[in-house]
DNA sequence: CGCACCGGGTTCTGCCATCTGC
DNA sequence: GCAGATGGCAGAACCCGGTGCG
């Protein structure tokens, strides 16, 4: 995970420079060729006209700076609200610290998303009464703004999200519903309704396919198992449920309730990864002594093993089958798959250092929570005396 | 009681591209 | 020709415990 964050913000200065480049700020190449002319520019304005660009509003790069935002960051991401005469940074940070957003989660969100201080507060406050219907504090949402500053800001219409919310209850969402989909995938709620909404009828055109005889319960469904579907492409779906349809060639109403089951969590993976993970997990599962009915049996019972990436799965099939597990336990509690390696591996050990045996006992051990695995331990370490 | 089955919880943003409206 | 609004993309698992049955 850290090193994902890691190459995130090397990606991240990446294209900061890149977006840098394109705006001009730094020349192309910085070799010496370049310094003559940036002082020419100097020197000669007449000569090369410069586009009549806006300055920056000094006041409010000033308050900016005060209110201990990123300015260089704001100005990569947004660059044209650092020209705007009239700005709100003073009415959000007083709105946003009135719930309870600490300064620095403050200066965090402008330097993030710089268009929310051009929102007025009419705007903030019914923004948030709507919010508020499915949250029940301002905390929980403070917390999603500072995690998500995009999700909230980014939308001027709260028009638009009210019929959201009114659309997604009418799928017969509930509120428990709704407060997951909007804590965990908040940018479901700034889009469109007619995006929402054609998200909801290409569910139920893929239901109606495949001879579901309800499609209205079959997008609720889908949408319940995996709250990110809302904010992927119909494109990025379809392909994926072309992607299982091709490869696995299940009847109609098997691919419909793998689908709805337990199939709709990996609907939102980006196509190459699906795919990717597929070829590697067929691969690897031949070279491990399997059919192809046994790979399909794996995925239609436990579609969540497209989600592991190829690295990861690879080793953790060979840490099991190296620690004495047979493909064919596996094939039959695919769960243990759900557990890190590390975890895997040390319980591996420790089952080996007290002689269980897996023919024996099955394999079910390595697939539960950790206070239980303990216990079972400690058990089997007993003496066996009362 | 012990076990297996099963579902649930956590989690997922920050950027670019492309339109739109002024 | 700008800034705003919105769509789309890549990224990539792990863990817990209620419950019902033998």
């Amino acid at each position: 995970m850290a090193a994902v964050r890691g190459l995130r913000a090397l990606l991240r200065i990446h294209r900061a420079v890149m977006l840098q480049r394109s705006f001009g700020f730094i020349p192309v190449q910085l070799t010496p060729t370049c310094l003559p002319r940036m002082l020419c520019n100097a020197t000669t304005e007449s000569v090369e006209p410069k586009p009549p660009v806006n300055p920056e509003n000094e006041s409010l790069l000033e308050n900016l700076n005060l209110m201990g935002v990123d300015v260089r960051m704001a100005r990569l991401r947004q660059p044209g609200v650092l020209r705007k005469a009239f700005t709100n940074e003073h009415g959000l940070a007083k709105f946003l610290k009135g719930k309870g957003a600490s300064r620095k989660a403050i200066a965090g969100i402008i330097s993030r998303y710089p268009r929310a201080i051009t929102r007025s507060l009419d705007h903030l406050e019914q923004r948030w009464a709507l919010w508020r219907n499915i949250f029940s504090t301002d905390a929980e949402i403070v917390s999603i703004l500072d995690r998500s500053p995009e999700s909230f800001f980014r939308s001027s219409d709260n028009y638009n999200l009210e019929k959201n919310i009114d659309f997604l209850t009418s799928l017969g969402m509930n509120t428990k519903d709704l407060h997951r989909l909007l804590t965990t995938a908040p940018r479901t709620f700034s889009n469109s309704l007619e995006l929402n909404k054609q998200m909801v009828e290409f569910l139920e055109d893929i239901c109606a396919e495949l001879g579901g005889s309800n499609p209205e319960q079959f997008a609720k469904a889908v949408i319940s198992r995996n709250v990110y579907i809302l904010i992927r492409s119909t494109k990025r779906v379809k392909a994926n449920i072309d992607i299982l349809r091709a490869s696995l060639k299940l009847k109609d109403s098997d691919l419909l309730a793998l689908l709805q089951g337990p199939g709709a969590e990996i609907l939102d993976l980006s196509n190459e990864y699906l795919k990717n993970n597929f070829n590697s997990l067929q691969h690897k599962m031949v070279l491990l002594g399997s059919r192809k009915a046994d790979i399909k049996k794996l995925i239609v019972s436990y579609p969540m093993v497209l989600y592991i990436g190829a690295d990861t799965l690879s080793t953790k099939l060979d840490c099991l089958v190296t620690g004495g597990i047979t493909m064919k336990q596996i094939l039959e509690k695919p769960k243990v798959l759900d557990y890190s390696t590390q975890n895997i591996t040390g319980r591996l050990e420790e089952l080996q250092r007290v002689g269980y045996d897996f023919q024996k006992n099955g394999i079910n051990i390595l697939d539960s929570s950790r206070k239980r695995f303990v216990a079972k331990i400690e058990k089997l370490t007993a003496p066996p005396e009362e």
